[in-house]
DNA sequence: ATAAAGTAGTCATACGTATGATGATAAGAG
DNA sequence: CTCTTATCATCATACGTATGACTACTTTAT
């Protein structure tokens, strides 16, 4: 209601002197440290003081004094990506009750890697960063960053990592497919050197054989991360005489290529395909039918992963590698292989 | 090559020791202002020596002494959108040539709104704002972010705003339905309140009136922004005796509803019923059929409205306002209107 | 009674940079 | 030869905070 506006910001020195204590004082309660430093008392008088000056400390003042910024990264290969957005959204709200923000940087390649790493770094305007998979870090920064940053779905000797169980969450698409009597399943998988997507292929080659069926290799794919090119892969297993009758996705963007190739082949899904995704992000409700998909739990990822950072930047410690669980989500695109054709 | 990894990081200092001159000399050429301050020998000296120590300023220490953080903060609504995903992308590619960073601050309500605004004026740690049509500045803040914000999608007396031609482009989806011979056209309408979709429902009524058309209530429904949502509001225009034979909507993701309500009583689109979205984000192309929709150039929107927020930041200079033209993309969710049914 | 430990507070300084004021030298104008 | 103007470089200082060292007082232990 006293509200007036202040034409320069107080500091730290106008709060101590309304307040009648040394500036000090007033840097140990808005620093956290009052613990056993500064008085019940004079503690409320100095926030009473800070509140009626509106007083907030200066960001830059206390990153250039402390050594740091309370300022941290996450670093993704695509920002457009809602899948990104929503480990963003649960990084944030991990950040924000400990004074930390997170901020969002997109690193298409490799030259965009080195370059924000370093930038960051030694203008010492960063205090930790979240890396995902994709381009995971090289040799040459890899040591520089000891201490300083959490791997998000990848592993790595030197830096601690989020762990997603991807074997698992492509065993359950498999046998979810298995149980509903297919045998002829394909793997339509991203074409990117990340070992995220490695596992998913391994994992898909471990169940055929664990079942004891044969690999087919018209039934494997590569393919860029774009729906275009995901449809042509697709029209190449399923235009052939004997196609898959069920496909196996990399990811759910994937997975819109396939189906756009099934409506060019005049195929229904499930009726003549079943096709399963991954990640569950929004594509897999738009998607008609309703996408079944393995399910990444993008915001507890985005929370996991900043705890872990915090843990590592306050610490140092490392809590080996955690490993979060991932689950099959059976929507409509799934259903009994056709025993007559 | 000779690549020692520096144990602390150096300073303008450092480099000035090593080139053999005053730290305001490495300060100056840093700064931008060595224009007739340094000679082109020592400059050269600096950069030289500024490499092999692998130099870069101290973003803190350079906040505290200029008083600006060359920091920038895009608010949006809805971080998980693509939508703003994209607009932020097109911001940072205006920012970086000219040195600045920005920030994702996702606002959901009003309490976000104000909170996010005074935290970053008054840590000082923030040197603008772009803010979206939806929660726009509130009386108390607007005098204190003058000269320190450019509003997108939405206009205001005292702040400088980019704005979309959404009339023109609202026209052209109605027009573009007029032509196909519908009449019974009908207008999914966002349930927020902000001026954008305002002018979307009154550029929808006006040419109506402009063309002689019958304004029937029924037409019209508003719906909160989730697809499941904009699937009920959708049933109840198209589950009557006489309904609309087209929809046109304020946004893709209520499109998407109006998909599953089509679906869910049996009508194809377009046979039975002609779509039109708007924003041409992801979904449109992901749905089937490929969604008409009216396109907003989301990057060009990030790089001009950041563009604008500089000129505002350095030379108080508001270019008045700045319009955005849309274009209407045709796929294949619109055809003429059955004649006999 | 004295030492040790705990509590409440202040002092002084340094973090790394930007920038106005101040010279020093050289060059061109009258 | 003096006066202005231009160019190049330096000095000194302040931005606002965090924090180790220090003082003074109180409590507890021995």
């Amino acid at each position: 209601m006293t509200d007036k506006e202040a034409p320069s910001p107080a500091t730290s020195v106008d709060v101590a002197r309304r307040a009648g204590v040394s500036q000090s004082a007033v840097s140990l309660v808005f620093g956290g440290k009052a613990a056993g430093r500064v008085g019940k008392r004079t503690q409320e008088a100095i926030l009473r003081a800070a509140r009626e000056l509106g007083y907030r400390p200066n960001s830059a003042a206390r990153t250039l004094r402390s050594g740091r910024s309370r300022l941290l990264v996450l670093a993704v290969p695509d920002v457009s990506n809602p899948y990104f957005a929503a480990v963003l959204q649960g990084a944030e709200q991990a950040a924000r009750p400990h004074g930390y923000s997170v901020m969002l940087a997109s690193v298409r390649d490799e030259r965009d890697w080195q370059q924000v790493i370093l930038d960051a770094l030694s203008s010492r305007s960063v205090d930790g960063f979240l890396f995902f998979s994709i381009y995971p870090p090289m040799e040459g920064v890899h040591t520089a960053l000891r201490g300083k940053a959490v791997l998000i779905d990848a592993s790595s000797r030197e830096l601690p990592s989020l762990q997603l169980d991807i074997e698992a969450g492509v065993r359950a698409a498999m046998m979810h497919l298995l149980q509903l009597g297919h045998t002829k399943i394909a793997h339509l998988a991203a074409a990117v050197e990340a070992e995220t997507f490695h596992l998913r292929h391994k994992a898909y080659l471990d169940v055929l054989q664990a079942e004891g069926l044969p690999v087919t290799a018209a039934y494997q794919r590569r393919t860029s991360f774009t729906i275009a090119d995901a449809h042509q892969a697709a029209r190449r297993i399923l235009d052939r005489p004997d196609p898959a009758s069920a496909i196996v996705c990399d990811s759910d963007v994937l997975a819109v290529g396939v189906y756009k190739a099934a409506k060019a082949l005049r195929r229904t899904i499930p009726r003549d395909l079943s096709v399963v995704g991954f990640d569950d992000s929004v594509f897999a409700r738009i998607l008609d039918p309703e996408l079944t998909t393995v399910a990444i739990p993008t915001t507890v990822i985005g929370e996991q992963a900043l705890l872990l950072l915090l843990a590592v930047l306050e610490e140092g410690h490392a809590p080996s590698q955690t490993i979060v669980p991932l689950e099959l989500v059976i929507r409509a695109s799934t259903t009994g292989v056709c025993l007559t054709p």
